[in-house]
DNA sequence: TAAGCTCTTGCAAACGTTTGCGATTACTAA
DNA sequence: TTAGTAATCGCAAACGTTTGCAAGAGCTTA
């Protein structure tokens, strides 16, 4: 069991820590890159056959609020993965073959530089996705026609 | 009747035109600003009684791929506007209003610049939205505080 | 350690969205 | 104008997600 500062952070917030809540978030933290719902859903019952999905739902989004876990919106679908702790970072999603990329915040300072001093508009870049093609689909966009 | 020319786009790309779309999407085009599918379908409705929720959502989502109207997520609900004739246009959505502001796609330009240069990754900047706080928002926070 | 308070869980029902299917309708061609 | 064909509609069921509620469990205090 790693991430023991993550429990200290979450006890200290006043989070109670469930065996249901311990059991996810070794889950997330385990699906390497970004895990789906219902693939946390489903890893958690194994290890706990009366895991419910409404937990799953509820826990993540505790997750989420005390910034423990981030979401990444993948092609309609939502997945999760511990928030990077040191500097958070941003995602490209590929459209065509659903992959992540991560992105270094370095790329998006200038534009939020610009929307703060143009429209004092503050952006949320905490949590940031863009999506779009990436190179590999785009070479085989090309090979196709 | 206006948007004559969307009409013979459609007919074009061989969409047919039932009263059940041309309904839905007047009242897209005359719903000012960004309506939600609820607020279609409660629209669309009061002119044809039998209307049913499921048209509604095939045929915002015909549109959309059609590229007649542009979906824009405002806090977890998707909105429908026309799709912007002259020029697309993005979104700043205020996660404490719910208000939706338009953006010149100037401001991103260069952001689609460098990301084409250092990654290859070509990004879909046709339908953007970034969240955040407006400057109406952040006046009021300031005053709570 | 035990009691008590509050939060969390599991269940089931509700909600918003999508899908399958038979009946109906828009469009094409004669 | 009419008949034929394929797409669309309305309905209902399915799906993924959220919510209400009573039973159960974590944390605090003494």
């Amino acid at each position: 069991m790693k991430h023991q500062h993550i429990l200290e952070e979450l006890r200290g917030k006043g989070v109670r820590l469930t065996p249901q809540r311990l059991l996810i978030l070794n889950t997330v933290a385990q699906g390497e890159g970004h895990l789906g719902v219902d693939e946390v859903f489903r890893q958690a019952k194994e290890s706990y056959p009366y895991m419910d999905i409404a937990t799953v739902y509820r826990t993540l989004h505790l997750f989420k609020k005390m910034g423990v876990v981030t979401e990444v919106a993948i092609g309609d679908r939502l997945h999760f993965e511990i928030t990077d702790p040191d500097g958070r970072h941003h995602h490209m999603v590929c459209r065509e073959c659903g992959g992540a990329y991560n992105l270094a915040p370095d790329y998006l300072v200038e534009f939020r530089e610009t929307l703060m001093r143009e429209f004092a508009f503050e952006p949320d870049l905490d949590n940031f996705t863009v999506t779009g093609i990436c190179s590999v689909c785009q070479s085989k966009d090309k090979a196709k026609v």
